[in-house]
DNA sequence: ATGAAAGCGCTAACAC
DNA sequence: GTGTTAGCGCTTTCAT
């Protein structure tokens, strides 16, 4: 913390302004001039403090991004996209997480770390939309997930409804036709999860097959143990779907466990669809069939969309984009092979 | 961006002092002129400028976690701990990951943007002691991970090779003489995973078994995906373990779903012990038998470390300390019963 | 091409 | 109990 632009000065004779100009890489500065500070600079051993400097230009280089559960492998592996996208436009990522709890996500939202960061990319999951509206940090924000809100805010996700229509069109596809929904959460119209849920509706209804809502089943939370509560429910509760759409992968995955405990076989008694697209889908007892959501392109268009906003090109705040990423369907062992008959 | 002290001052007819002593809970404020104050913060909208506060003070509130690899659940979820331990003492966490790659560990020592951080907690695999003792960077670090230097750094990690002793004594334990290691690297004595591969043999050879360095196969990273290809490779090599220890879970789960794929059945015909008690461990084809590292305490006793430092507690840089927090091996059914005779 | 000086918003001495 | 003032280290007019 010693060094600061005035030693530099002071040791290589010149003003303060001269080192600054050096540093910046500032046009017009005598080559001699140049190495002759160059070389204060190199003896002192001088860093410039970039606190200082964003306190004089306004801004920090710092972009936050909070989701709800780093635990969850899709959030941990979407914050490194995150960061590396990040570093291609100089910013520098905070990272926080909101455990999915609706006070920390609305800490998050109305002023993390207050005025260090630029801007804010969040995730919710709790969150609603007048707790958005309510927001009076004036740090550019943009959101990603599943949640949709009318709201002038750019907003990055794929399209979970179509998303899951496909999911469940495989499915149909393969001849299964009690196909359970595992993951749905409370009876709101904007629940999380509500979009995946509507298109598993849709495309049930789409095919004329009836959509039973003793095959949707709830859960607290999306993690393994998580799935696996929820499809231990449904088989006490004495349902016998031929088929599973899991919220995500974790899901699928704790269902899938409890099936192989109850001696279901996976693909042929039940066939299962995930959705994140895990790498530790590819290495389960049988490998996943997921829908992969593409997470580079969610973090890409996250961040330029922020660094946009941050920059001034896309200042007007009142036209927020509804950007969405492709996806793909990846068909793996868990859906292999047509229902029995 | 709008709103500082000297509007609030101004709005409330008193001094900029007298905000700021409010703002900062000062004791010494008439409750009138508090309320006063209080009530044109709020009208106006007031919000403090961190940025101005840091250079003012001196440092940031900001500490910075550098991790190889957050698609690796287990950094994911000591990220994660890190951040919640990073709060309680009122930090917030920059997070970066070096992808394992010697020169971005480098860039992180050397000053990861430079002076925005109060702090650093740094999980090397590359950085040999020289670079780290090469490091102009002023910033308190304190390492965590595998490694260890002799440096004049705080290292907060469990006894490796302890842990690495008790997975190696449990697969003893249960009959098994043909124990492959799954995960060595290069052949320098401070090579990642030396520590794990020394228990191995330190173990073996307080029991008289012969450390056959034919079963020391050899990876690229300690993904799923090198775990899978140091398992084939072994095998297609003619080797038939009747045991395997893993570097850590992923390149377990890898080598487990090989052995699957090859008719291999765990444990019966291969015991696998894992490192690290990923939750993905117990819902795999098979559960996990893993050394479980305590990844809270990690978290806490690296936090405070660096807080510790930075409060000038722990001024003393001359004493660096070495925290080994507890680890536990956990069985599960990857190792369930004896070897065949 | 370089220098002098103002000021970003805040806190900390030191007065009163 | 409250006000005045001087910087923290930097960038940025405006001179020269």
């Amino acid at each position: 913390m010693r060094v600061s632009l005035k030693d530099v000065a002071e040791h290589a004779g010149v003003s303060i302004k001269t080192v600054s100009n050096v540093v910046n890489n500032y046009q017009h500065v005598t080559p001699a001039t140049r190495q002759k500070v160059q070389r204060a600079i190199d003896t002192l051993g001088y860093r410039p403090n970039l606190t200082a400097r964003h306190l004089r230009k306004g801004r920090t280089g710092i972009i936050a991004l909070a989701v709800p559960e780093l635990g969850n492998p899709y959030f941990a592996e979407l914050a490194g996209a995150v960061i590396d996208a990040a570093a291609e436009h100089d910013y520098t990522v905070l990272l926080d997480h909101t455990q999915g709890r609706r006070e920390r996500e609305l800490l998050v939202a109305q002023g993390f770390s207050t005025r260090v960061i630029d801007g804010l990319i969040l995730n919710p999951l709790e969150l609603e939309a007048e707790d958005l509206a309510a927001r009076t940090d004036d740090a550019p924000l943009v959101l990603i997930g599943e949640r949709r809100y009318d709201l002038p805010y750019d907003h990055i996700a794929i399209d979970n409804i179509a998303a899951a229509r496909a999911a469940v069109r495989h499915l149909l596809d393969l001849g299964r036709r009690r196909i359970a929904f595992l993951g749905a959460r409370r009876d709101r119209p904007s629940q999380p999860a509500h979009l995946r849920l509507l298109g598993w509706q849709a495309e049930l209804a789409a095919s004329g097959v009836a959509a039973d809502e003793a095959l949707v089943a709830r859960v607290e939370g999306w993690d393994r143990a998580d799935g696996a509560a929820a499809m231990a429910a449904l088989l006490d509760d004495g349902q016998r779907p031929d088929a599973v759409f899991a919220y995500n992968d974790l899901v699928a995955i704790g269902a899938m466990r409890v099936m192989a405990e109850r001696g279901l076989r996976v693909p042929e008694d039940v066939a299962v669809v995930g959705f994140d697209d895990l790498t530790e889908g590819r290495y389960g007892m049988v490998t996943l069939t997921t829908v992969a959501p593409d997470k580079q392109a969610i973090a890409r268009l996250a961040v330029e969309s922020l660094v946009g906003r941050l920059s001034g090109e896309l200042a007007a705040p009142g036209r927020p984009r509804q950007l969405q990423p492709h996806f793909t369907l990846l068909e793996r062992e868990s859906t292999l092979g047509r229902a029995p008959r």
